[in-house]
DNA sequence: AGTGGCATGTAAAGAGTTACATGATTTG
DNA sequence: CAAATCATGTAACTCTTTACATGCCACT
């Protein structure tokens, strides 16, 4: 299970040069549905990956005491990123307490199992909402192909999301009977 | 991100009386799809559950030099468990190499694409395979209220994963185009 | 003047995997 | 009888989160 950070990070510069921070909004925002990072990852291996050469980084304000860092890509770093994407993937890793819960369940826990239901219908209902809302920012571009890639994955995206609303909303009714 | 291992032991052993090494297989088996442990998880849990007073255990086989250790739940793991099933979930971590690859991939890696398409499919197909055999064996019980939540669970994994085959497999025939 | 969001970073704690050691039992 | 699988366990390592420290900037 090695670690990945390094990669997403160039994946991400690849579009256009961000600051550490922007990286981990990007994350959180775009990609919580498949993938994670925290600021404890991402700014030493920024560090870091300047030192190897994979980045490059200029500070955007001067005056500031301590200004915004913002990183771009190296030739050298498209390099390594290339030769990840080509290198075979690891096997997932998932923990979801929720469907651990809905698995482990018996009758004794029903009322638990209606909260949770609940509770995991409004998260995949927002993260809906929130990935529609990306597509429809994508869709507006005129250089949609460039973007070909994501909106392939966001459709998968919106679709898992629809099937767990769906599912949770009619096992909801059901336990309501 | 509390460590939940006991939990699960404690879920297991509901059922039926288990060994550690039964356990593994069984969460490998039925239930990687949305959770993982580890023998340095699970082992080292075990003895300490002992400890706490919320399992009990019994050597299988007295004849040999080191027998299989079989462990059952007491009333009080009983009360932990059922206390864990009434909070709040913590929100899911989620690590998929090859979703990552889909989301950050552009033109030139193409190629690579087009394998991990590939494998994805084979994975999910199999994925589902097994738990359609799971749910299959399930259902062949007379008693079947007892695993009304675990086939409610199955449903949505059957579902996600043929979710998963039509999507890789009609994005592998957009890419051969 | 205070709140909240932007922004960078580190240290320590905690979670989780991996590799190894050991030996029994089953199966071809 | 060799190989695979069953079975338990530990130590070292790696990965990841969390809590904290610092300070800027915009808005009210």
């Amino acid at each position: 299970m090695k670690k990945k950070t390094r990669f997403v990070i160039l994946g991400l510069l690849r579009d256009e040069a961000m600051t550490g921070y922007e990286m981990k909004n990007c994350i959180d925002l775009r990609m919580s549905f498949f993938w994670q990072e925290s600021y404890g990852q991402i700014y030493p291996e920024l560090n870091l990956m300047v030192k190897e050469g994979l980045l490059v980084c200029r500070e955007d304000d001067e005056s500031s005491a301590r200004g915004k860092i913002r990183y771009s890509i190296t030739e050298c770093g498209q390099q390594v990123f290339d030769a990840w994407m080509a290198e075979a993937c690891e096997k997932d890793t998932v923990r979801s307490e929720a469907l651990l819960k809905f698995f482990l369940a018996d009758d004794r826990n029903e009322a638990a199992v209606k909260q949770h239901l609940e509770d995991f219908y409004s998260q995949c209902s927002e993260h809906l909402a929130l990935f529609e809302k990306f597509q429809e920012s994508l869709r507006g571009f005129e250089d949609m192909h460039n973007h070909k890639y994501i909106l392939r994955m966001l459709d998968l995206a919106v679709r898992q999301q629809k099937l767990n609303c769906e599912w949770s909303s009619s096992y909801i009714h059901e336990l309501q009977k």
